[in-house]
This record gives C-alpha cells, structure tokens and sequence, in this order.
RNA sequence: GGGCGGUUAGCUCAGGGGGAGAGCGCUUCCCUGACACGGAAGAGGUCGGCGGUUCAAAUCCGCCACCGCCCA
C-alpha cells in the first residue's frame, strides 16, 4: 500500500488537533535531553561513516552566551548537522576553556567580599576555591548551549585544565624548550598592575587617547645650552639611562658622546646615536628608558646602558625614584611636572593624541615593563604555518582574510606565555641553587647536575591560549594515541569570528602543524560580530547588548539561529535587528501551519522517514518535485561553499513563495478528488517531510516537533538528507502562474471583489494550457474559463497577457470598458521604455558583433516579445475608439 | 602612517559584467476550510562621486569623499 493511500487517520490522530499557532516554548524544552539520551550527536550512530569533526572555539568558563556565540555556534550546529544527516561520523567537541585571569579575578573578587585575600589563604587554598567555583558555576555556559540546541557531543566535553589536556601542555612546553624554541629571559613585557600579571601583545588593547606632549630640557654636563626631549610619561625620566639621537643627524653630530645631566635625578647620561630614532618626530632627540619602554630597551641593549627599573609591580614608583619614592605612576606624572617647572627644566607640556595600551580583562592602562618571562619563539613556527595557507592545505572563507593572516604572522614577536597568576598550567620548570633549570615531563627529585633535592619550582603559570592553542588534538586525547585522534584528527573546520584569528586560528596552525605536522583543519570559515542595531558594537557599558536567551525565551531559540544564519552574509558585520527575530518566528509560525494542513489530509505519521516520492506524479506534484530537486541541489552548492545565508535565503523563498503560496493552494484541488488525491497526498507529504529535513539543522526543535507529527518515526536529527528525484515538471506552469496573477491585478486595480465570478477567455496558439488548468484557475483566480479562444473585437474584454498565452476577462457587467483605458495606456508606456533600451543594444552593431551569440538571441527573442505584446495593446487601445 | 572592509528601496542589509533583490516598514483590498503570526495586489532605487576598461559596469580598474575595523 502507498504511504499516501492511506487516507483513514487511525483514532488517535482523528481526535489529534495540531494547535492553531506554533508556541516554541514547550517544544524547545522537550527536545533536548530526548536528542542527548538517544546518542544521536554521538559519531557512533554513524559507525561506518566518514569522519567529520569540529572542536568548538572554547568558550570561557567565566563567561554567559552573548550573540557573538550564538552566531558562531549556529552555523557549527548547522555544519554539523547536515554532516550527521549526510551519513558522516558527525562529531562536535565541545569545552570550555579556564580563562586564567577572568577567572582569577572573579574568585577573587568573590573572596574579597568577606575580606579575604588570595594572598590570606595561600596558593593551593585558593586554586581549591576556584574549582569550587568552576563545579558551581562553571556550567552556566554549556547549559546556554544546550538551550540554543546545538548538537555537541557532551560525552566528549574538555576543560583545558582537565588531567589530559594538561597533560598535552606538558608535552608540548617541554618539547618546545628541548627544542630551544621556549626561553626565559629579561625582557619588556605588557604588564597589567591591576591583575599582577605579564600579557601578551594582543592581550593589549590599544586605544587612542588624549594626553600631553612634555618637553623637557636635559643640560649639557660641561657647558651650556640643553638638549630637549619629549615625552607622553614624564614620570619615566626617573629611569633614563641616556638620550639618543639619530646618527646622520647634523643637528646633533657634535653632542653625540656627551653627557647630560638628568634634571630632578643628577645622574649623567650620555648622548648615543642609534639607528632606532626617528630625526622627524619631536626634537630627533629621544630619551631613553630601557627599563619601561621596548624601543628604548633596544637601544639600551645596543649601547650597553643599564636599565634602571623605577616601578615596582603595582604601578607605584620604587627606591630609583628618589623624592617620589612611593607615589603612584599617575600621581608620579604630575608630581615630576610640577618639580620640572619649580626647577625650570620644564619647557612646555602640549595636548598629544596617542594610542595608549589598556589590559583587555580589566581596562587598566598597561605598563610596559623589563621583567623575567617566558617566551616562545615564534619565527621557526610561523613559517610553516604561512606556508600551510599558501599551498592551499588550509583555506579561509572569504578568502580575504588570508592577508589578514599573513601580515600579522610576518610581523610577530616572541610570543610572552608566563602569567603571575595561580590558576593555570603551572610552567614545568624547577630552579637549583646550582643555577641549573629543570624543564620536565615527570617532577623531577633530584638536580641532574649537581643532585640537591632543594629545587624551587616556577610559580608562574601559562597563558591560557597556549592551552587553547592545543585545543583540536589535545581534546582528542593527544598525546596519547587515541582512537579519537586517529579517527578525528586533523578536524574539517573551524568556524570562528574575524576577532579572534589572531588567538585561535593562528596559534592553532602553528601548534598543530608543528606536533602533528597536519594542518589542525583544512577549512577556516570566518564570520563577522554581532554588532548592536546602532552599529555599534554590543557592550555592558553602551547598555546596547542583547542577551541571546532572553531572545530565544521570547522568540524560540530556533528563530533566534534563523535570522543570525539569515542574516550572517560571510566575513561580514551583523548589525542586529530584533525584527529579524520576529519575522523568522513567524516563518516557525507559517512551517507549523502549513504541517499541520499537511497531516490533516494525510493523517498523523503517515510520511516514510526516507523515499516515497511517487511513480506517476500528477502535474501540479510534478511541478513541485521538479522544484524540490533543484532547490536541493542549488542549497548544498551554497552549503559546501559555507553560504550559509545564501542556502537559507534560498530556501526560505522556496518554502514560502512556491510551497506555500502556490503548491499547498494548488494542491487543495486533487486533495479534494478521491482519485486523484493519492499521488498529492504521498507529495505534500514527501516534498514537507523533505522540507523538515532541509529546515533542521537551522531550526532543530521545530523540525523535529513536525516530524513527531508527519513522519512519528526515529528523530529527524537522525534521518537521512534528502536526495529528491529528478523530475520533469510542466513546463507552462510559469504561464499559469501569470495568467492567475495577472486575473488577480486586474480585480486588485479596478477593485474588483474576489466574490465576483470572472469569465476568460484563453488565446493558446502554442497550445500550452492543459485541461486541469481550469479547475485551478477556478480556484485561484476565480475565473471560469469559458470556450472560443480569442474575442472578436477584444474591445469588451481585459487583457492578461501570460507568456505566450493572452488571456481575455469579459468586462461585461464588471467593470466599465473604458476603465480598462488607463491600464493599456500604462501597459504600453512600460512596454516602450524596455523596448526602447533593447532595440538601442540591438542597433549597436559592435553588441551584435562582440557579444556571445547567446545574450544577442536572448536580446532579440525579448524584443520580439514586447514588439508583439505593443502591437496587441496598440490594437486594444484603438479598438476601444 | 600602513592594511582591510563599507557606501544599493524609508530602515537594516544581501547580490557582484548582460532585464535592480530580501526582511521590516508603507498603501489598497480580503477574517476564503493550514496560517490575520495570514492571503492578494502595489508604491518606492540615476546601486556615494568622478574618470577608465568593455559591445555591455551596481558589478572590474584608478582617483576622491565620508563611515567602520585592525595594525604601528
């Protein structure tokens, strides 16, 4: 028995009733631990699959979901579900990461509450607290997660302080120092005073600031006269160790290898030329502060100056400072202008704009300091990891960002990974008295050069995205040879906003090639941000941030994907609107509905999870088949190519203004025919069901919700992707279609009430029009086609022209004749201005010549069209006299 | 200062060498047996400016203006 020829509902669905509108709420609760028990989002439910694998962009633990992540977790749950669907081993990593300094300071500032400091309890005490923290409040996130419905594999979730992922850092930080390419040294580092730590350069955010220009005069230690440096940190002059000069610069040819006197300090310092000054800026003389300044840390290093370090870790000047031995480095500023002036070194202070660098956990201006780190060696990584991208192993879509890409790694330094901070990996490295450092896998008992036990290990602990850096193997379970890692390593994509290329995507490449020699993925698709609807970009301090689960409270979290992957053009900026939502809840709305006529024609459950497309398809199913299966096709086109909102758009339209607006219209004719039913009844079954399927990994909960009720078998999640036939549809259905429309114009522009019959006449002369033309004509137009083809004279009678088709509506106890009057007259107006453009082209004989055969034909074939449809009109007009 | 992106309908944005698109908003009509969270019909754009390439430019190239982001 066909699927479809079932027309008795058994008794449950005879007293089921689908509700009126689509309420996401409920459905969206149900769904989730259903989908999670089942194992669907387990690669093992497609054991003889392909692998297909993403890790997700770790989330902080400290963190709450905001749109960046919805957008971005979206289109990886549209990935991978699709992926799922097509019979691959489908597997989605998900985890967090443990945000070293984030989650440092909330712990802290919860302890600081009760007053307690981290310094009270002692490091082991405090790490305990914040894995208190974590188990308590460290879910939030995945929770959010799982409300959006995105379908990760939670029995694979890591943390990257979890033992094996730790165990990962291990490895790669003692490999990497075997290697020589980790280093302690002295060197200039960010330093936040407010989060006691080292930084990373692009842990620093740069913003330009209004400040002040201060010129001040350094005296010549023998004779007279002065040399004046400029400087945005006047407190800094405690620290100079010299003043340099470019070396052609004539200005200051003879004074190079003299002292000055420090003003406020006394200590002499000479004048150096160095290569590093820029003779155009200020004065062409800089002063020199090797201790606080990288550039002049350079310089300090070329001529041999000793640093002098005038800040301690809290920003406050130290014992070098002399007088303002304890003030504040802002304070400090204004104390040693002042002491400038009264001693008359101050030469002028001017309003300077400049880029000042800000911590990005907590705003404070960074310091830059000399300071004791770790470092990584960035050169001999990068190159391969530049070299992946160029020959094509690894692709960035668009792919613009690949320049992006490039300029950053080519101009890298060494990469700072000690933090001060206690929640972290701790750096694997024990001092000896004997000077010697031990860097190792195991901890080690004993000193291997000169055997004391009495080894202090380091406190430091390493940045965070040294671990994220890892992320796509070390979640697999490298280094150990796991099952994971031989199936699902190298991933097949990372999927990550343009802000975080830098963070994630570059250190992922050079890692992964690097210890793995793979590329940790092969394609890279970058999205944009989710900016506020001002343009802006969404922040606490604005007061223009959306929370994403209060969207999807209100809307469903399935509206909410669909208008982030509706309107997520690739590489680009989201400005967001709420309306979005709004208009994809009412596409859930319109879905639901147009389920709910489906099952009540066919009965609930009645759809075969696969196939059932019908042998002999009646016209009207033909057509719509005809349409599926291209629609298909042109959907996983854009899909592969991540269009993501191209394939939606796409789709979108096709469910809306051809099954919605035309088919399910269509399809209530043969519905209502016991014969010819069965085949409508087995295709709006199939083409909806297919429909669920093309929609799911968009809009999960609804899609499957509709399932329960059209197919009741298995979960879409895990059902098959649909591979509709080819099939031959009726070629004039665009006819039809303008000629119902066009019956349509006419009652809408002479306010003609669909309640009044319409009788039409159809001039057929490529006899196009099929007999089931009328009934829908019928219907859908509310026309009665009567016989006798063209009119003689037309003059009684309204136009439709439809293709090759002319349709004529008699006006006879409608409408006026004359009224028809203005809609020839604006008919043909139209008509000329396209076929004035055309015949131009067609005149130009250099179009005729140059131009594909093709676009001249297809140019030639459209005049033609309007040349005749002008005549006809023309005869019209002059008919009604 | 260097690099990247943007400027298309009233608004927010897609598109990217051969007849200007979507969502929202707007106008008119319609509570028709899936849906008024809906249906039907419609108005609205010299695609930022100037020049170039081309038979043909919103689309490619150059310059300019304004906006935004990243880096120094």
């Amino acid at each position: 028995m066909a699927p479809g020829a079932s027309n008795i509902p058994g008794p449950s669905a005879r007293i089921h009733r689908m509700q009126s509108s689509y309420e996401p709420n409920a459905v969206e609760a149900r769904w989730y631990p259903i989908w999670e028990e089942s194992g669907v989002f387990k690669p093992e439910v497609n054991p003889d699959g392909e692998p297909f694998t993403i890790s997700i962009p770790p989330p902080n633990v400290t963190g709450s979901l905001h749109m960046g992540h919805a957008l971005n977790l979206s289109m990886q749950d549209v990935v991978i579900r699709r992926r799922r669907m097509q019979g691959y081993a489908a597997l989605w990593v998900p985890g967090m990461d443990h945000a070293g300094i984030a989650t440092q300071n909330v712990v802290e500032r919860q302890l600081a509450v009760e007053g307690i400091s981290r310094h009270d309890i002692g490091r082991d005490k405090f790490v305990e607290e914040v894995w208190a923290w974590k188990a308590k409040s460290g879910n939030r996130i995945t929770e959010q997660i799982r409300t959006l419905g995105m379908s990760c594999d939670w029995s694979r979730e890591r943390f990257t302080l979890d033992d094996g992922l730790s165990k990962a850092v291990r490895e790669v930080f003692v490999t990497l120092y075997e290697e020589g390419l980790i280093y302690r040294g002295n060197r200039i580092i960010n330093w936040c005073p407010r989060c006691h730590t080292a930084l990373s350069d692009i842990e620093v955010e740069h913003r330009d600031e209004m400040g002040e220009m201060v010129h001040i005069a350094y005296p010549y230690t023998e004779g007279d006269g002065a040399i004046i440096v400029a400087t945005t940190r006047a407190e800094t002059m405690l620290g100079d160790a010299a003043v340099a000069v470019h070396p052609d610069d004539e200005r200051y040819a003879a004074v190079v290898g003299k002292t000055v006197t420090l003003p406020l300090v006394g200590r002499q310092i000479p004048v150096v030329a160095d290569d590093g000054v820029d003779p155009e800026f200020g004065t062409g003389a800089v002063k020199v502060t090797p201790a606080h300044d990288p550039l002049d840390f350079e310089i300090g290093q070329r001529h041999d100056l000793d640093p002098i370090t005038i800040m301690d870790a809290e920003g406050r000047i130290t014992t070098e400072g002399g007088q303002f031995v304890g003030l504040d480095r802002f304070d400090a500023r204004e104390a040693v202008k002042t002491a400038l002036q009264d001693s008359g070194a101050l030469i002028g202070i001017e309003d300077h704009e400049h880029s000042v660098g800000h911590c990005s956990r907590c705003s404070t201006v960074i310091e830059p300091r000399l300071s004791l780190q770790w470092f990584v060696k960035v050169k001999p990584l990068v190159e391969p990891a530049i070299d992946a991208i160029k020959a094509d192993e690894a692709r960035f879509h668009p792919k613009r960002w690949e320049k992006n890409y490039f300029h950053w790694m080519e101009n890298l330094r060494d990469w700072c990974i000690s933090r001060q901070l206690w929640w972290g990996h701790r750096i694997p490295a024990w001092y000896c008295e004997c000077g010697e450092v031990v860097v190792s896998r195991i901890d080690p008992e004993a000193c291997p050069a000169c055997d004391s036990t009495d080894l202090t290990p380091e406190e430091d602990v390493l940045d965070t995205w040294f671990s994220s850096a890892l992320w796509p193997f070390s979640t697999l379970g490298w280094p150990e040879k796991t099952a994971d890692v031989d199936r699902h390593y190298p991933t097949s994509v990372m999927i990550t906003g343009y802000d975080i290329i830098y963070f994630w995507v570059a250190r992922m490449l050079k890692m992964g090639i690097h210890f793995t020699g793979q590329v940790p993925f092969p394609d890279i698709v970058i999205h944009g941000l989710v900016r506020a609807d001002d343009g802006r970009k969404m922040s606490k301090s604005l007061n223009n941030a959306v929370d994403p689960l209060d969207l999807a409270a209100e809307y469903g979290a399935d509206a909410l994907r669909l208008s982030l992957i509706q309107s997520a053009a690739p590489g680009h900026e989201v400005p967001f609107k709420v309306e979005w939502v709004d208009a994809a809840r009412r596409f859930g709305n319109k879905l639901w509905n147009a389920l709910r006529f489906a099952v009540e024609h066919i009965g609930i459950s009645d759809v075969p999870a696969t196939g059932g497309y019908p042998e002999d398809p009646g016209p009207v199913d033909a057509w719509i088949l005809s349409r599926l299966h291209d629609v298909v096709e042109e959907y996983d086109a854009a899909m592969e190519r991540y269009r993501f909102n191209d394939a939606v758009g796409l789709l979108y339209s096709f469910s809306w203004s051809e099954v919605f607006d035309w088919y399910l219209e269509m399809a209530k004719t043969p519905l209502r025919d016991e014969d010819s039913g069965g085949t409508t009844r087995q295709t709006l079954g199939v083409v909806l069901r297919d429909l669920l399927k093309l929609f799911h990994p968009i809009i999960p909960f609804l899609t499957e919700e509709l399932w329960s009720e059209l197919v009741g078998e298995g979960l879409v999640a895990g059902s098959s992707w649909p591979t509709p036939p080819k099939v031959a549809g009726p070629e004039a259905m665009p006819v039809l279609q303008d000629l119902v429309s066009g019956i349509r114009r006419f009652r809408s522009e002479h306010g003609v009430s669909p309640k009044v019959p319409l009788e039409v006449r159809l001039d057929d002369p490529e006899s196009v029009v099929a007999e089931w033309w009328a009934d829908q004509i019928s219907v859908l137009a509310g026309a009665a086609i009567v016989p006798g083809g063209r009119p003689d004279p037309i003059a009684g009678n309204a136009r439709i022209p439809a293709g090759s088709v002319e349709g004529f509506v008699a006006l006879s106890g409608v409408i006026d004749v004359d009224a028809e009057r203005p809609r020839i007259e604006k008919a043909i107006a139209a008509a000329e201005a396209v076929a004035g453009k055309s015949r131009a082209k067609l005149d130009n004989p250099a179009f005729r010549d140059k131009a594909p055969e093709a676009v001249v034909a297809k140019e030639q074939a459209k005049l033609d069209e309007i040349d005749a449809d002008l005549q006809r009109l023309r005869e019209q007009l002059a008919e009604l006299g």
